[in-house]
DNA sequence: CGATTGACTTGCATAATGCAATCGAATAGC
DNA sequence: GCTATTCGATTGCATTATGCAAGTCAATCG
């Protein structure tokens, strides 16, 4: 939530529901974090297929809020790039606590293999290691 | 979601997402499983404040969809409880997830003293200890 | 330099949510 | 027993969010 808003509650699950629970923005900063899917044309691209007006005002309320941080692409003047903030990155535990709950709970979800056993093995590890993969990727990126 | 439902994709974030991504079914599992409130009276009193319309829908869906278990009132033949299946009691891991991330993140949110601490020095301990209290009140109940 | 691509915006239909009022059955107070 | 209150809803209606198709416009490709 931008700074002044006021929530509905003082509970903390109510305030990411409230940041994050619409059907899409979990999504997108999956495709940020997981995937390192950066540009607009990618998010359109994933499976559950986002209509443009859609993302085009949640990547606004994203950034707006801080969850993501919008640089040019180096690669084309026409593109952005929509970085995770460490807001995003500190939604990784999160990620992985619904990874696990859908491939008990949910049949038709295709989980890419390791994934999961690497996170259970170690997740502070796993989590650290995604974590300091996509600082590196920012700042390898012109602000 | 319920049997014969199809998904938007098969990722398990999204499958997530589509069950309990509205603005109130976490919430409401949330009273369920952390606070021990199983009544509709008592989901109104939430400081959320869910219209009875909203909250007499998503309780029939989370019934529906497997979350939740419907009981009559021992104590009221006019009321039910609301009892959380295993389905719903492995959310735990997402719940503390995303009380571990507000209090980082949303300094409005108040978490209560403690509840952090034990999940962070014993995570899984935690959490069998909450299902357990759980699974006996569930036992300790007429069909 | 014309065609295509990337990132939107606009208009409009449909669905979800929010609010207030109401209702019937069960219970509590007298 | 009779009445008032409580519990768990349902209904009607306003507002908001989402979904879909088409169009815009600048940058880039061939």
């Amino acid at each position: 939530m931008p700074v002044g808003t006021s929530l509905r509650s003082a509970c903390p699950i109510n305030a990411l529901v409230e940041s994050v629970g619409d059907p899409w923005s979990l999504l997108i900063l999956r495709d940020v974090v997981l995937r390192r899917r950066f540009r607009y044309s990618e998010f359109q691209r994933s499976d559950e297929g986002i209509a443009t007006n859609i993302l085009a005002e949640r990547l606004k309320r994203l950034v707006r809020d801080g969850f993501l941080e919008r640089r040019p692409d180096p690669r084309d003047r026409r593109s952005s790039l929509f970085l995770p903030t460490d807001r995003t990155l500190d939604l990784i535990p999160l990620l992985f606590a619904a990874m696990a709950w859908s491939a008990r709970h949910e049949p038709a979800a295709e989980i890419p293999a390791g994934v999961l056993e690497a996170y259970r093995a170690d997740p502070l590890g796993t989590a650290a290691r995604l974590v300091s993969d996509i600082r590196q990727i920012r700042e390898g990126l012109p602000a």
